[in-house]
RNA sequence: CGGGGUGUAGCGCAGCUUGGUAGCGCACCCGCUUUGGGAGCGGGGGGCCGCAGGUUCAAAUCCUGUCACCCCGACCA
C-alpha cells in the first residue's frame, strides 16, 4: 500500500516530552507512534498500530505453528471464577474491580487462567480430546502501583497468553518445550538481544518456570550472566558452587579471644588482626550469623533460623525469600533477643545455635574443613579457627548470600556480571492449580477421571514494541527491524519541482505493484524537515527522489548504517525489492 | 506506601522572590520569498494560569486546603 504523508495522521515533535525518561518512551511519542491518555494508558496512532500489528502477527504465526488455537475472551469478567481460585482476593489492589448497574462485581482481567480452564472444561470431556493448547492476544489490565516508562509498563497492555492442557506430566513438559522453542523463534525473528533465565513463578503458582529477558539498560529486572559462556540467571536462581571439602586434621585448634566492641564485621577484622596471630584476616574469613524467623502459611508460630555466611557478604532479601518460599521470613526483633538470652546479639556463633536447637544453615562456601572467625556466644568474645565439620556441623546449606559481579559462574565458565533486562516472555508449568479449582478432568480410557495439568505462557506484545525501540535507536530516532517496520520504504520527495513529485509518485506506484508498503512524503515541507522526520520515524530504507532525478538517478539510504548509494531510476524498484526481501 | 518534583496555549518552557493588561520557542492559519538537512520576513488564531476557598482596590504571583501528574525507591510480572 501507499500512504501519503500529506494525509497521514501524524504529528512529530521536535522536543522530547517532559514526562519521558527512557529512550523508547521519548521516541515513540516524538515520532508520533503513541500518545498518553492516562497514567499507564496509551493510544496507538497509525504508525504505532502498524508496528504493534506486525509484532502481533509474528507472535500469532509462531503460536499457530505449534498448533495453538486462537480464541478471544472478554476483558470484562464476572467475579465468580476468580473467587473460585481465590485470586479475587489474592491479586490484591493490582486488580481493576468494578460494579455493574445491579451492583454485581466485575473485574478487568489481568490474565485469563480461569476463563481458559472453564472454557476447556465446558467443551472437552474425553482423554481423546487432549492435549490442546489455546491462546489469545488481548488487552490485559493491572492497576500497577506505579506505571512508568511509557508503554513499557502500563496498566492496560496487549498480551499474548496461551495455556496448554495435558493428561500427563510428560505431556506438559512437551507443551512447555514447544512454547519455549516458539518463543525463541519469535524473539529471534524480532532480532532481539535477550536471555532466558530460570524464574520463580510468583503469584501464578506452579513449578518449572523461565523468563525471557530482553537486555536493556533501562530494564527493571537485574540478572547475571557469565562473561564467557551463555549462562544467565535471575539473581534469585543463582546457585553458588561449593568449593571442595578440606581436611580437618591440619587445622589449628579453635581459640576464644577477647574482642570487645566489635559489633560490626569491619571492627572485628580490625581487632582480630591486632591479636598478632601471625596471619592477616579479612572479612571473608569471618562467619557472620544472621538470625531470622520463618512461618509457613497457616502456621501459628514462628520458627528461628540461623544463617551462617562469609562476613564480607550480606543476605540478599530476595534470594532469602525465594529460598524459603512459601514461608514468610522476617529478621529477629529486639524482643526476640531479650526472650532468648542464649542468642548474644553481635556474638552469635554456631555452637549456641546448635546447642539450643535452632536450625542452622550455612552458605555453600562453608564446607567441611574451612576455618572461621565467628562469635563465641559471649558478649565481647569471638573464636578463631572454628572449623566446619570438626567444631560444628550445620544442618545444611542455604544459598542466600548476595551475588556479586566477579563471582564464579555456576557453570564453571567465566565470572558473573550484572545486567538489566525487561521481561518479554514468561513460560511456566502451572500444574493442576486451576484444574483442581474447577475440577477439570478428562475421562480416561479406563473410564476413570484424569485431572488435567496445565502450562501458562505469556508474551507482552505491546511491551515488545517498546523493547524493540529500546534496542533499536540512535541519536536521530528509531531504527525498526525490517519485519516489524511500519513500512518497507520511506520515499522522500526532496524538492518542490513538479517533476520530482511525479517521479516519486511513479516509483511509489511501482513499488506498491511489487507488493511493498510505501510511505510517500509528498508534503510541501523543506527537504530538511522531511529527512529529519524520515530518520525519526525509522523505516529501515529511505528512498530519496531529488536533484539527481534530472540525471536519472535516485538515492537509497540505509537507516541503520547511514550508507547511501545512487542508482539509476530504471533499476530502483528491482533494487529495492531485493533490499526489502533480503 | 516512603522520598523528591511539577501543574501557565496542542508540545516544551519563562513569568511567581517584590501582586497591577499572560509571555517566549515549536506546532497551527494567511501572504510573499525560499527548497538536499528541522528556511526568512510580515500578519494572525488559540489560555478557567489544576481546582476550591481566603487576603487585597487588584491574585498566575501571597495564604489555606484539595486534586492530579512525573521521577527515585518499595511492591508487582
Amino acid at each position: 500500500m501507499i500512504t501519503r504523508m500529506s494525509s497521514l495522521f501524524l504529528r512529530t515533535l521536535r522536543e522530547d516530552p517532559a514526562d519521558a525518561e527512557v529512550p523508547s518512551h521519548k521516541l515513540l511519542v516524538r515520532a508520533g507512534y503513541v500518545r498518553r491518555v492516562a497514567p499507564g494508558g496509551y493510544s496507538w496512532l497509525p504508525l504505532g498500530l502498524r508496528v504493534l500489528r506486525n509484532v502481533e502477527q509474528i507472535v500469532r504465526e509462531e503460536m499457530d505453528a505449534i498448533g495453538a488455537q486462537e480464541i478471544q475472551f472478554p476483558a470484562l469478567l464476572p467475579k465468580e471464577p476468580y473467587e473460585a481460585t481465590n485470586r479475587w482476593t489474592e491479586y490484591g489492589p493490582n486488580l481493576f474491580r468494578l460494579k455493574d448497574r445491579k451492583n454485581a462485581d466485575f473485574l478487568l482481567a489481568p490474565t485469563h487462567e480461569e476463563m481458559f480452564t472453564l472454557m476447556v472444561k465446558g467443551e472437552y470431556s474425553s482423554y481423546k480430546d487432549y492435549p490442546v493448547t489455546l491462546y489469545q492476544i488481548q488487552n490485559k489490565f493491572r492497576d500497577e502501583a506505579r506505571p512508568r516508562a511509557g508503554i513499557l509498563r502500563g496498566r492496560e497492555f496487549l498480551m499474548k497468553d496461551s495455556y496448554s492442557f495435558d493428561l500427563t506430566d510428560e505431556g506438559l513438559s512437551e507443551s512447555y518445550r514447544a512454547h519455549r522453542d516458539a518463543y525463541i523463534k519469535i524473539f529471534d525473528r524480532l532480532g532481539l538481544d535477550y536471555v532466558i533465565v530460570a524464574a520463580t513463578s510468583g503469584a501464578m503458582g506452579g513449578s518449572a518456570s523461565e523468563e525471557f529477558l530482553a537486555v536493556a539498560e533501562t530494564g527493571e529486572d537485574t540478572f547475571v550472566r557469565s562473561s564467557e559462556s551463555g549462562f544467565a540467571a535471575n539473581v534469585e536462581a543463582v546457585v553458588t558452587p561449593a568449593p571442595p571439602a578440606q581436611s580437618v586434621e591440619d587445622k589449628p585448634a579453635a581459640v576464644v579471644h577477647d574482642t570487645p566492641d566489635t559489633p560490626t564485621i569491619a571492627s572485628l577484622v580490625d581487632v582480630v588482626n591486632k591479636l598478632d596471630l601471625g596471619r592477616t584476616f579479612t572479612a571473608a574469613d569471618t562467619l557472620k550469623n544472621v538470625l531470622v524467623k520463618t512461618r509457613l502459611p497457616g502456621a501459628k508460630d514462628w520458627e528461628f533460623l540461623g544463617i551462617g555466611l562469609p562476613g564480607d557478604r550480606e543476605v540478599d532479601e530476595k534470594r532469602l525469600e525465594a529460598a524459603l518460599e512459601p514461608a514468610e521470613v522476617v529478621l529477629l526483633t529486639e524482643t526476640d533477643f531479650r526472650n532468648n538470652p542464649h542468642l548474644v546479639k553481635g556474638y552469635i556463633g554456631p555452637k549456641a545455635l546448635l546447642a539450643n536447637g535452632v536450625k542452622y544453615l550455612v552458605d555453600p562456601r562453608v564446607v567441611t574443613g574451612t576455618a572461621w572467625v565467628t562469635g563465641a556466644d559471649q558478649d565481647g568474645k569471638h573464636v578463631v579457627d572454628l572449623v566446619c565439620g570438626r567444631d560444628f556441623t550445620p544442618d545444611g546449606t542455604i544459598d542466600v548470600a548476595e551475588v556479586r559481579a566477579g563471582d564464579p559462574s555456576p557453570d564453571g565458565k567465566g565470572v558473573l556480571e550484572a545486567a538489566r533486562g525487561i521481561e518479554i516472555g514468561h513460560i511456566f508449568q502451572l500444574g493442576r492449580k486451576y484444574a483442581d479449582a474447577f475440577k477439570l478432568d478428562a475421562l480416561g480410557a479406563d473410564s476413570k477421571p484424569v485431572r488435567i495439568t496445565m502450562g501458562s505462557y505469556g508474551v507482552g506484545v505491546s511491551r515488545l514494541v517498546a523493547v524493540l525501540a529500546e534496542q533499536n535507536f540512535d541519536e536521530r530516532g528509531l531504527v525498526w527491524p525490517r519485519n516489524v517496520a511500519p513500512y518497507d520504504v520511506h520515499l522522500v520527495v526532496a524538492g518542490k519541482d513538479e517533476t520530482l513529485l511525479a517521479g516519486g509518485e511513479k516509483l511509489a506506484a511501482e513499488l506498491h505493484e511489487q507488493g511493498l508498503n510505501v510511505v510517500l512524503d509528498d508534503r510541501k515541507a523543506s527537504p530538511g524537515v522531511k529527512f529529519a522526520d524520515a530518520e525519526l520515524v525509522g523505516v529501515p530504507t529511505i528512498l530519496v527522489v531529488g536533484r539527481g532525478l534530472a540525471n536519472g538517478v535516485v538515492e537509497i539510504k540505509d537507516r541503520r548504517t547511514g550508507d547511501r548509494e545512487e542508482i539509476p531510476v530504471e533499476t530502483a524498484v528491482e533494487h529495492l525489492v531485493k533490499v526489502v526481501r533480503g
